[in-house]
DNA sequence: GACAGCGTGGAATGTATGTTCTATTCTTTG
DNA sequence: CAAAGAATAGAACATACATTCCACGCTGTC
C-alpha cells in the first residue's frame, strides 16, 4: 500500500494502521484527526508542543504511514484546507468530469456553464450583504440614477438601466452617444448617485467619470473585478468580484447576478419603506459620506 | 494606521495603499488578491518564483503594508483559510437564512445565485450542441453580423456585437439610435446574418426584422425562451432557453453564458479553419436553407 | 549633462526547521 | 527478578528559510 494522497485516504489509512501503532503513535493519530488544520499550517515544534510529543514522534507517525516525512505528510492535511476552502467549485468540477463531452460545441458550452457556476459561487462569497444593503440605499434614496459603463461592462449598465427604469426610479444610461458623455456628467449633482461598472482593462473615461463625480460629492456606486482597481477608492460602495477561475475568458455572469441582486434589494426597499430604512429625507442626506465599504470596519 | 488582522482588513490596506507602492510592489498587491491561498501556503521562495518577483520584493511588500515581515503578514492569508475551511461559514450561512431580517439583502444575492445556477443547468441540458456549431458556422460564414435586441435583451445584443467586434468579425450592433432601424436592416443581405434575441414580452421590432431578413434570405440565428416564441419560425438557427425555475425574476445569465459558447465557438472556428468546417465558399452558400434546426430531426 | 533619490536584484546572514541519531526508559518475557 | 527488545526523549545536524544589506540601474531634476 502506497502513501495517502487525499485527506480521506489519509483518514482511512490512519483508521487501518491505527490497532499496529504504539500509544505515542496512536495518540498523533487521534490529534491528527480531531485537529486537522493544525497539521496543516504548523511546523513540526509547534505541533509537538500541541499534541504533548517530540518531534521526533511525528516523524515517526508520518514514516509509518508511508510518508517520507512529516513535510510530505503536511501536504495532505494543505490540499485539504484548500479544497474545502472553494465548497462551489469543488461541486461543479465533480459535475463536470462526470460529464463526457461528446461534440467539440459541447464542450464548450459545458465549459462556460462551469465556469459561470463557479463565478457565481465566488460571487456569493465576495459580496458583503452590507455592502448590498448600502448600495440599495443610496440607489432609493437618489433624486436620479445614472448608469455608466463600456465595453465589456457595457451590458451591465444596459441591464441596470432597463431594470432599475422598471421600477419608479429615474434612471439615466450614459452612452457616450454623440460625445454628450462629459456634457452628461457635468449635470450630475450630489443628490444623485452614479452607477458604474467596469472591469480590466478599466475604461479610462468610465474611471474619470467615476473620479469626476465623487470629487464633487457625487455617491459612487461600482461594481469592478479587483479590489485594487483604479474604482476603489473613487467609491462610495464597491463591489469586488474578484476573477473567476478562468481569467482568461471572463464572463458577465457574476456581475449581471448581483445587478439583478442590487435592482430587486432597491426594489424591494422601495415598496417597503419601513423595512431598516431610515426616513426618506434621511436617506438622501447619507449619500455624500465618503466612507468607502459600509461592510467593513472603520480603519482608524 | 496598524497592521490589518482580517482578511478583509487587509483587502482595504490593500486598495488603501495601491496608488503609493511602486510598480513591483503593485504587481504584488494583484498576485495577493488573484492567489491568496498560494501566499497562506508557499514560502518566500515559491511565491517569488510565482508572481515573477524578487523574495525581498515580498519583504518589502509585507512592510510596506505595516508587517513585520513576510510572515506576519502570511497569517492573515492563513487565518482566512481557516475560515473558510471551518464550519465558520456555514455558520454565517445558516445565521442569514434564520435570521433574514439581520442582513435581509443577502438573502436576495443568495436567492439569485441559487436561481441562477438552475438556470445554466436549464441552458446545458436545452441546448444542442449541433445547434451551437451550426450558428457558429454561419457567423463565421457571413460577410457581416448584425445583432439585434431590445428592452430586457438587449444586454445580449451588446455583449455580441462586443465580443464578435474582437474577433476579426465585421459585426454592428443595431441600436434603434435616431430612429434609423428600418434602414439599417434594409442594408443587410443574404450573404450576411443577423443575430437576434428577444424574450417575453417579445419586441414587436426584434420579430419585425427577424420576420423580414428571413423572409429575404438573410439567415437569422435566434436567442429566445420558448418554442413557442414568435422568432422560431422565423429562425434559421433558434436557441430556446426555456425559462427559469422562477418566471417572475428572470435574468440573463443564461442567455449571456450561451452568447458566450456561441462567440468562443466561432472564434475557434475561425482560428482552426480546417476542424470540420467545409470550404469558405460551401459555408456560405448554406444558411438559406430553410431548415429551422440542425440539431434535431426533421418532425415530421 | 551630472546628481540625487528611489526602486530593484541578488548575494550574505542568522535563525528556525525537519530530520537523524543515540542514550534512556518502559515493557515484556524467560 | 533480570535481561532483551522496543519505544521514546532530547540533543545534534544539515538544510531551508526569512530577512537584511549593499551595489546597481533607473528616473526625474537642477
Amino acid at each position: 500500500m502506497s502513501r495517502a494522497s487525499s485527506y480521506d485516504a489519509l483518514k482511512d489509512a490512519i483508521s487501518e494502521a491505527y490497532p499496529t501503532l504504539s500509544n505515542q503513535l496512536q495518540q498523533i493519530a487521534r490529534f491528527a484527526l480531531e485537529r486537522p488544520d493544525e497539521l496543516a499550517l504548523g511546523t513540526v515544534a509547534t505541533v509537538a508542543e500541541s499534541a504533548a510529543v517530540q518531534p521526533s514522534a511525528l516523524i515517526r507517525f508520518a514514516n509509518a504511514l508511508q510518508f517520507g516525512g512529516f513535510s510530505e505528510m503536511q501536504q495532505v492535511f494543505r490540499a485539504r484546507l484548500l479544497e474545502r476552502s472553494s465548497s462551489y467549485r469543488e461541486r461543479i468540477d465533480a459535475m463536470r468530469r462526470h460529464r463526457p463531452q461528446l461534440m467539440p460545441d459541447a464542450g464548450v458550452l459545458h465549459r462556460f456553464v462551469g465556469e459561470a457556476m463557479a463565478e457565481l459561487g465566488h460571487l456569493e462569497e465576495n459580496v458583503h450583504a452590507a455592502d448590498l444593503t448600502a448600495a440599495a440605499k443610496l440607489i432609493c434614496g437618489a433624486a436620479r440614477v445614472h448608469v455608466l459603463a463600456q465595453r465589456r461592462a457595457f451590458p451591465v449598465a444596459c441591464y441596470l438601466a432597463y431594470a432599475l427604469g422598471q421600477l419608479e426610479l429615474k434612471t439615466q444610461l450614459l452612452d457616450g452617444v454623440g460625445g454628450m458623455l462629459g456634457e452628461t456628467l457635468r449635470g450630475i449633482d450630489a443628490k444623485d448617485v452614479l452607477l458604474v461598472a467596469s472591469f480590466q482593462n478599466y475604461s479610462p473615461d468610465v474611471i474619470e467619470a467615476a473620479r469626476s463625480a465623487h470629487a464633487r460629492g457625487v455617491p459612487v456606486i461600482a461594481i469592478t473585478d479587483s479590489a485594487v482597481s483604479p474604482l476603489t477608492p473613487t467609491a462610495t460602495v464597491c463591489f469586488e468580484l474578484g476573477q473567476g477561475p478562468n481569467p482568461a475568458f471572463r464572463s458577465l455572469v457574476a456581475p449581471l447576478c448581483l445587478a439583478q441582486a442590487l435592482v430587486v434589494s432597491a426594489g424591494q426597499r422601495l415598496t417597503e419603506p419601513r423595512a431598516g430604512r431610515a426616513k426618506p429625507g434621511a436617506a438622501k442626506a447619507v449619500p455624500a459620506k465618503p466612507r468607502r465599504n459600509a461592510a467593513r470596519g472603520d480603519r482608524s
